[in-house]
DNA sequence: CTGAAAGCGCTTACAG
DNA sequence: CTGAAAGCGCTTACAG
């Protein structure tokens, strides 16, 4: 059986015995109508199983009434619960989302980017895989594409940005580990890419490079954060103590982590850059069998569920997720209806979930 | 600064000096060109910075390469990696992927279905609400419109499906609680909206049910399996020890946990029927600080990240999601290209992966 | 192999 | 308030 044939506008009118531009303006909802041809329209319309067809409208209108975005991996918590974030912004203004992945991967994200256009999505959310603003992002919002930035942003892109505060919760959560007592505090992170010279110089500067300039990508910024606390509390900072994975991979963490774990001068604590580095890091921990937080005490960047229940609970630092999606939806809505201010770079706060797996080293 | 002015066709075919046939026909890679017009009209293109309106051409092909999603709840680990299996499939052909949550609502399905086919998918992938064949999915398949469904299914309507064996994974599972030694094991799963009579009529008919027939519902599957394996050991169900919790909510799971597990004649053993419920579970367990597996014996349906590292480490049953995702989105292409067989029920297996949160229970 | 014409299903000025 | 006509940006027969 073929599909039933469509239903059209044109068919509409006939039945109802008006213009096709009558029906349009009853069943589109626009210009004027007088009461009882809009009743006719309707109930033909009814009668017929009139469906409109949003691709010919959008063809005419300019607007699709679609948003496009391109996520890192959307098989990862901090992903899906943005896109929830975003999904209900946009059905609750009747706006569809069209879905893609980069895998951080910048070819990826061109066809992405490439595909969305295509189809005429009326803007883009967008976690650029590289933030020193790659060209066919530039490109395409010199043409005039609305375009949201989340989690990382190129600030040299005219375009709005909704990020976290990485460097100041990384240092808030490092802070508690010194104030505990802690002198030799690991850190795990994916710290890929780096272009500002080596990571020791990196950590040499850290404590002068301004937030929002030198180093944006997020696992460099809760290094810097980490920087900044040792700072504070006038502990060097032990380049031996930075397990550099490398690659956003919870194998790989877990490797670096118990490289660092089974060191003879190992640290007495240890913090986890991001929900994958946690994985690995646990699972690390598992397999040498360390107790938390008699041998060690560790803190997770990225709340996730199982943290809470953990016993001992994970001191976590909480980041409001799902309000990245809804606010990169809602800036995006707004540009999207003509709001043409300048970008803003809205950096939301974290908070840090103190639980029982910090305690003080044992001495 | 306004976006900038969109290239057509019709401005490449004049740049070139041809017809916009003629550059249709090279643009959209269709009908025959020779190699210099078809140069011609690519370095005219190129110049330009044409982009191809994918609306326009859906508009006239009727194809708009675009499959819609129906998710329950894409903030959750089961839909964030079915959505990653389709996402693959779809971007290795070229398709594109519009989202949308029903949130195990009617009407948001109804209307998440409605912007869909306005939008002109060329086929859906949902998550049924309902298992009893809604009206409105029954008029979308007999209009013609592909339609896969996943993670559970109405098999009187005329669309292929992929799911997972969960009575089959329910009851190994269950039985390995019963051959470890257990007697008293109890069930914590959704279980909302039986129709087929009470709780304890449905125990004592479960058995009789045929797998695909009576009871279409993921938890309720998952307890017939629970009362299958009680059948194959001899041990009658104990309704007392089902922990029905009626909603899909690790908080409500956790109380209903809380008093089975608080029960003066407590379970030995606990099973949880899928990963919120499992959350809940932990919960609960946290809170009454029992030992696991000296107190109390676990087992989880659906594996999270973090079951394998816990300590100790639970056992589960892994439940190929990434699987249900592409092998959907592969169906559903076939079904776009052509296909036209009867539909396919696809049943996956799912694997039970022992752990150390059984042992015997306590004499 | 190429072009002129028609058309996909709507909306948008423009008359009336 | 309503209708005839044109047009959105493509593709599709149909001639040549």
């Amino acid at each position: 059986m073929p599909a039933s044939p469509r239903i059209t506008i044109t068919q509409v009118a006939a039945e109802a015995g008006v213009s096709t531009a009558t029906a349009g303006r009853v069943l589109g909802n626009y210009g004027y109508t007088s009461d009882d041809v809009a009743a006719k329209v309707q109930a033909a319309a009814r009668k017929l199983g009139y469906k409109p067809n949003s691709l010919a409208r959008s063809l005419v209108t300019g607007k699709s009434h679609t948003i496009g975005v391109v996520a890192a991996d959307i098989d990862n918590a901090f992903y899906a619960r943005v896109l929830r974030g975003i999904g209900d912004v946009a059905r609750a203004r009747g706006f569809g989302v069209i879905l893609t992945n980069s895998d951080e991967d910048l070819e990826r994200e061109k066809d992405a980017v490439q595909l969305l256009l295509e189809k005429r999505v009326d803007g883009l959310i967008v976690a650029p895989c590289d933030v020193r603003g790659s060209a066919h992002l530039r490109s395409l919002i010199a043409g005039g594409c609305p375009t949201v930035q989340i989690d990382r942003a190129s600030y040299d892109l005219a375009a709005d940005s909704v990020t976290v505060d990485n460097r100041g919760s990384a240092r808030e959560a490092v802070t508690h580990l010194l104030k505990a007592g802690h002198r030799r505090i690991a850190i795990i992170a994916e710290l890929e890419e780096l272009h500002n010279g080596s990571l020791e110089e990196f950590v040499r500067q850290a404590a002068h490079f301004s937030t929002n300039g030198e180093t944006l990508y997020p696992s460099w910024q809760r290094l810097q954060g980490y920087v900044d606390a040792h700072r504070d509390f006038g502990v060097p900072v032990d380049p031996g103590l930075i397990g550099r994975v490398g690659s956003y991979s919870s194998d790989a963490a877990c490797q670096a982590a118990t490289v660092l774990l089974q060191s003879p001068d190992r640290p007495t604590a240890l913090f986890a850059a991001d929900g994958t580095m946690s994985i690995g890091m646990m699972q690390a921990i598992a397999d040498l069998d360390l107790q938390i937080p008699e041998q060690l005490s560790i803190i997770c960047f990225d709340d996730l569920d199982w943290m809470k229940f953990t016993r001992p609970a994970i001191t976590t630092i909480h980041q409001p997720v799902h309000r990245i999606g809804s606010m990169a939806a809602e800036l995006l809505l707004a540009r999207i209806a003509g709001d043409t201010s300048v970008p803003k770079h809205n950096v939301l706060e974290a908070r840090l979930q103190v639980r029982d797996s910090v305690a003080p080293p044992r001495s």
